[in-house]
DNA sequence: GTCTATACTCTGATAGAC
DNA sequence: GTCTATCAGAGTATAGAC
């Protein structure tokens, strides 16, 4: 893969990256071809493959960039914090990347599908490490009767469905909600009010 | 398409089906191949073109074979029975539905994620329908003060994504939780008492 | 650096022998 | 009913002119 140089080459590359999240969020890996990435990006197809020299060079380079984003608001809950607002604050910066970056989070939701082939060592690596490290700070927080008690892996499965999922099937909640809604607007309440019930202790 | 007659015709027909639905879950529609669902079902690529005239036609036979079952579970929420137990009921049916079919589920998945091109009138018309009807169910048990005031629709995206979540993201959450785990049954658990907490009208 | 032309492979679908 | 052979089109990638 090329580093840009000039003004003109940082543009196309930001212009490739921009149209290949485009195509392959929504058509997945398979489906995507280049063609249709050329001409998002306004180039011809040889001129894109002189900026990356595959196909597979596109969409590696779109998920390693998207990784960090995708792990950080996880890794910002404060152990030291009070509990109920460092989850709360999980669950509301993880909604608001689904609704400012919804084309990431489907492409993510596509790899997963197709049983992440490109990804997998990721998920059992540095991704089962985070959710182990953190799970530690929750039921050190459910011993000392700070939250509810909950197995803590699945706590976490719960903030990823439940956020990602006005992403990933925005299709379908806009479909059901019909016109007139605010879809992300209501979900922050929900699910406000749901971690609010399911965390208190006194339940 | 062919109406199957003799008895192989009948046994060819249900191995492209499965075949179809192994394949089209795990790689989306345009991912998929005719070449890979012919060896899957143990045919050549012509023979599956004489049971179904092409891609499409196998792929709809899918997809319109589902639809009653995904939408079974909710149409069988009583209005009449106890609000908790109906609701977790349906909760618990449709967990076992991502248990017991996670590759309908993902087809599911895959055909929402690229903008469900060929489910759109069925999400609009018919889902949406069922989801008002059921609606303003909750919407009475809420008013009767039987459970917590909650937005109807929300409440039941929250029950698509915790319980599809397990079988779409079947390979992180697997791959998360490590050895020695049964998702499934530590799901039923955890979902259980989410949904006692949040619905329970003293919250 | 970017384009035209093209090589080569894969894919959906058809023809026709048996 | 099933197979071999094959077509037309789309797809990834490369060569080479400018």
């Amino acid at each position: 893969m090329l580093k840009p140089r000039t003004r003109i080459q940082e543009r196309n590359f930001k212009a490739i990256l921009e149209a290949g999240l485009d195509i392959f969020s929504q058509q997945g890996f398979r489906g995507a071809t280049l063609d249709q990435i050329a001409e998002a990006a306004g180039l011809s197809k040889p001129n894109l493959l002189y900026y990356f020299p595959s196909k597979d060079a596109v969409y590696f380079a779109l998920l390693d960039g998207l990784l960090e984003t995708w792990l950080d608001p996880l890794r910002h809950m404060n152990p030291k914090g009070d509990p109920i607002a460092e989850i709360l604050g999980y669950v509301r910066r993880k909604l608001e990347l689904s609704r400012d970056f919804p084309r990431e989070s489907r492409l993510f939701a596509n790899e997963i599908l197709q049983g992440a082939p490109r990804m997998l060592a990721t998920i059992e690596g540095p991704l089962k490490a985070l959710v182990d490290e953190k799970a530690v700070v929750l039921q050190r927080w459910m011993a000392e009767g700070r939250i509810a008690p909950l197995p803590p892996a699945h706590l976490i499965f719960s903030i990823w469905a439940l956020t990602q999922h006005y992403a990933d099937f925005e299709v379908q909640v806009r479909g059901v909600l019909g016109p007139g809604h605010d879809p992300y607007a209501e979900a922050m309440d929900f699910l406000t009010q749901l971690f609010r019930s399911l965390l208190n202790p006194a339940n």
